[in-house]
DNA sequence: ACTGGTGGTAAGTAAGTACTTACTTTGGTC
DNA sequence: GACCAAAGTAAGTACTTACTTACCACCAGT
């Protein structure tokens, strides 16, 4: 086996292993074994666990698996389309996630554990997502299309149940108890509820809203 | 010092570390130290690590600092005052997230490491929650005053906002550089958003929705 | 045939690790 | 003040950890 294979099959054994285990939690044997290697082979590819550990962070973050955002919406954003931009947002981040849930686990171990990665990926990445849905939307705001309220709240809200869906499909409930549905569904309904909320508007209301706050909790009145 | 204050004593100081390195990442000298005695007073309280790990997972999980949503929104649900139902409970999460960071990040390292107690959690509180507000929104819906949808995919859009929001202030962006929020600001807008989205509904379209969905995108001619 | 580099290992080492043992201090009770 | 259990410790034990060293098998090129 040549030098580069076995330096590949290390790092993918390790991310596998890394990923369900965290940093601290896998031994250099363990990856050893798991390679089918002596652990000296491990520490000739790399020279530390330490080195290991970001090389596999930058061959996740920097590969071409990556998700790219602005591709994937830039034909909806030129035609103002905001159903398929949440949409197709929405789509491709649970479709990666869901075929790669490794990553999601070894950047939320990273960011415990406080590596550099979690915030290189946050700059690299997140950032990048916010600004692009954050301009979008105060565009669509100007057009009178979208209500006036902080574009960054609403992008947060919209990657919140994006992400915590993952999350909660490979992290907190992998076998789909709570609620089960497809990626496309989800997506589907998520930016649902983004663009036109859940209300109908239709009740008949009681008293005024602004009333009803007042008198059914103690909200209004802390200062 | 008396056994049950060095108990505690020392449950306090792993919680603290536990919470920022992990369970793997923390070693009983560090805890001994950090409690300003020798190691094997950690053994005499807790036979063993992981012992000790579980005696902090419950008191947090079962201790009364944790958050009853129940009564929390007990007086809303009555009124069926659904901005307050929404509102006050993702005020109540966000401010405890906020007062007890350390809690979120235990919940997260035991949920990698797949510990219990994340499956308890999950089942004695996650669930709860789904069960009270898919309840609540089944009735609303019975009403005619909210649209017709899946309520699981309401509660986990919702709740996807709240935990989001948490997480990226105490994990991800601890410096608020993305977003900087209040408590009750961020509660209100998620909770504007999920009852009345974001379109304005007014913008004059340039063709019918369902023909823009189909040309804007390849989405709907994917199987 | 031998030589040198490459891919590989068995058997270390020093420093940790969780956990224990044998012993000392402390504070209340008679 | 003698007694004694509980609170506390210093110095282990047995084992694991990340990382090294010294050595082997193979094989192309001269």
């Amino acid at each position: 086996m040549s030098a580069e294979d076995r330096r590949l099959q290390i790092l993918r054994v390790a991310v596998s292993l890394f990923s369900r285990k965290g940093f601290g939690g896998t031994t250099t044997r363990e990856i050893a074994q798991a390679a089918g290697v002596s652990e000296a082979m491990v520490f000739r590819h790399f020279a530390t666990k330490q080195e290991l550990y970001a090389a596999i962070l930058d061959h996740k973050a920097c590969s071409g698996d990556s998700m790219n955002p602005e591709q994937m919406v830039a034909e909806a954003l030129k035609q103002k389309d905001d159903r398929a931009v949440f949409e197709q947002l929405a789509f491709g981040a649970l479709d990666h996630h869901e075929s790669d849930p490794e990553f999601q686990r070894l950047l939320l171990h990273s960011a415990l554990e406080g590596h550099e990665l979690a915030e290189m990926f946050f700059e690299k990445f997140i950032r990048r997502v916010y600004e692009l849905l954050g301009g979008y939307i105060t565009e669509r705001q100007r057009d009178g299309a979208m209500v006036k309220m902080d574009p960054l709240i609403v992008v947060r809200s919209f990657i919140g149940m994006i992400i915590h869906h993952s999350l909660n499909n490979n992290l907190w409930d992998p076998k789909r108890r709570l609620l089960k549905i497809s990626n496309r569904d989800a997506a589907r309904h998520f930016t649902d509820i983004l663009l036109n909320g859940i209300s109908t508007g239709e009740e008949p209301l009681p008293k005024k809203v602004s009333e009803r706050k007042a008198v059914g909790n103690d909200f209004s009145r802390k200062k």
